[in-house]
DNA sequence: CCCCGCCCCGAAAATATCTTTCATACGTGA
DNA sequence: TCACGTATGAAAGATATTTTCGGGGCGGGG
């Protein structure tokens, strides 16, 4: 069972280009130790392991070459040798383009000056790789869905129930009837309410948590279309999805909470949605803009410009 | 014999790097006609070359696998395997190369993945910014000024009001007695409590919203030590503000609203913060960090492993 | 005009590499 | 402690790559 859904999540994402590295922190809790090995050695020396037939790699991490194809399977790949190509690939552009960078972590005794520029880096770096990973299809879909939807009820809880209410508020604005749901209790309440043509969406990095599964999955029982935007997807919470929108997983560490870039990586992926919304109901969305614009002029003191 | 020479040729040239388009130019008048059908698919489409095996290869240029082996040879890889990584890499090459032309407006017809880059690119840039102009004498200020507050107010509407939440949050993480106010007349209502030794932090990006200035002013006004996050240094909100934290204002189209660059840019600041005084108050923060995660763990359905 | 020899070229054998299968060992929960 | 499910590597099986080898075109000499 659980393989069938692995496998049907690699079919459906085509083999990635540049966003390895955050494709394997993505992952990485779904590997086993051995494969994770693997990833890791893959992703900290792309251009080594290019160099490397699968026996070759199976030698170096100390596992076999069966691990080695089922991790390039695991990352979308169809097998070793489409993985040693993505690698090459990868290994030319680190070399040509930008710096590799070395992402330090942030200390305890870091001056003020080097956190601002270490965390302005991670968040461009958690930027690059959203975008490198997001699925364009999946995204397509979603935006469809919710440019068609009679009503929009969104749920989140915690630091992922602000990007849920930034979503609402931006789809307020360009007049869709969309909904936050922070209270998981009023989210299930609400969510026995949707039905065929309404949307939900749930929002959550574990791709665990409780409190917005549940009302997802009456949403979803209910009949109404599903989205799930979650750093897991391998987690429960894509069961009552019918579009997963993939956000990167960066690596937290003790003074930057897993929160912080993964709250950067899903504001990207809703402000995209919303984008393409507004891109689809272009029509009616423009003037409301502006409306909202308007009557949101007198609220300011003087007109700072 | 004639081979020989031929190794050891190729073996005094390293595998060219991205070089390959010349190479073929330089060895193509000592090449068969055979070896230069297959250079010229190879120069010529190197992604889609990529893709092939070397029986593909062969089959799209009317040759045989042995012809596209000596083809390798001849331009100085070990044999085809390496002549189709290093075309992996010219591909990757390539393609990133293409890709910073994405300085451009969201259009309303663009397709959904030109989006995700140019918001992508988008908010990479405001991070840039908003980490290059922040002034990190006011910012080391304001750390210590919410490190030692007894108790810290945030203000903040709309967008912004997210980010106050935000801040929020993360503060409460670390065992700060924060709290953020979205009701205007409950903030000033509270405001009035502060004294000397209490911290406000108002964000707006306009520098001129009332509902944040106002609550701010009480705060100011009655002692407290206050803290603006906003992009118009110069707006009435400072007046009120013993540090200011400038944001950095983005330009704003039909399609993106001001609101969501200044959010990013917003969150960094904040985080910024929220990091500063993490280091400050380590010794009891450190521990409030693993309490809550753990306070939180039962929440997710199951571990994700 | 025909013959001879050189070397380009591709078919097929030989080899390397990748993939799949299967049995074992490990860890986990009852 | 046992039973079950899962992870893992050894080896068989399938592909891809490399090498070998002989046919055949082309130019020069007879």
């Amino acid at each position: 069972m659980t393989h069938e859904v692995k496998e049907i999540f690699a079919g459906g994402t085509p083999p990635a280009p540049a966003a390895l590295a955050a494709k394997v922190r993505t992952l990485a809790p779904s590997m086993t130790r051995s494969m994770q090995r693997v990833a890791e050695a893959v992703a900290g020396d792309p251009a080594g392991c290019a160099a490397l037939t699968v026996t070759g790699l199976a030698e170096l991490t100390g596992t076999s070459e069966a691990t080695v194809v089922r991790t390039a399977r695991l990352l979308g790949y169809p097998g070793y040798r489409d993985l040693r190509l993505a690698l090459a690939g990868l290994a030319a552009q680190q070399q040509s383009g930008r710096a590799p960078a070395v992402t330090a972590d942030i200390a305890v005794d870091d001056p003020i000056a080097d956190v601002v520029a270490k965390l302005a880096y991670d968040e461009q770096q958690t930027l690059a790789d959203t975008a490198a990973a997001l699925d364009t299809v999946q995204l397509g879909a979603a935006v469809g869905v919710l440019a068609a939807a009679r009503r929009i009820d969104v749920y989140g809880v915690g630091a992922s129930g602000l990007v849920a209410q930034d979503l609402t508020q931006k789809l307020l604005r360009i007049g869709l009837l969309a909904h936050a749901h922070n209270d998981p209790h009023l989210a299930v309440t609400n969510a026995v309410q949707l039905r065929a043509g309404d949307a939900a969406v749930a929002i959550t990095h574990s791709g665990s948590t409780g409190d917005v599964i549940e009302p997802l999955r009456v949403a979803f029982e209910h009949g109404a279309t599903t989205i799930a935007v979650t750093g897991h997807p391998d987690g429960p919470v894509t069961q009552y999805a019918d579009h997963v929108l993939t956000t990167s997983t960066a690596r937290e560490s003790e003074l930057r909470p897993a929160a912080m870039s993964s709250r950067t990586s899903q504001l990207l992926v809703v402000d995209c949605l919303f984008i393409g919304v507004a891109q689809q109901t272009y029509e009616t969305a423009a003037p409301a803009l502006s409306a909202s614009y308007e009557a949101l002029a007198h609220r300011h003191r003087t007109a700072a410009r």
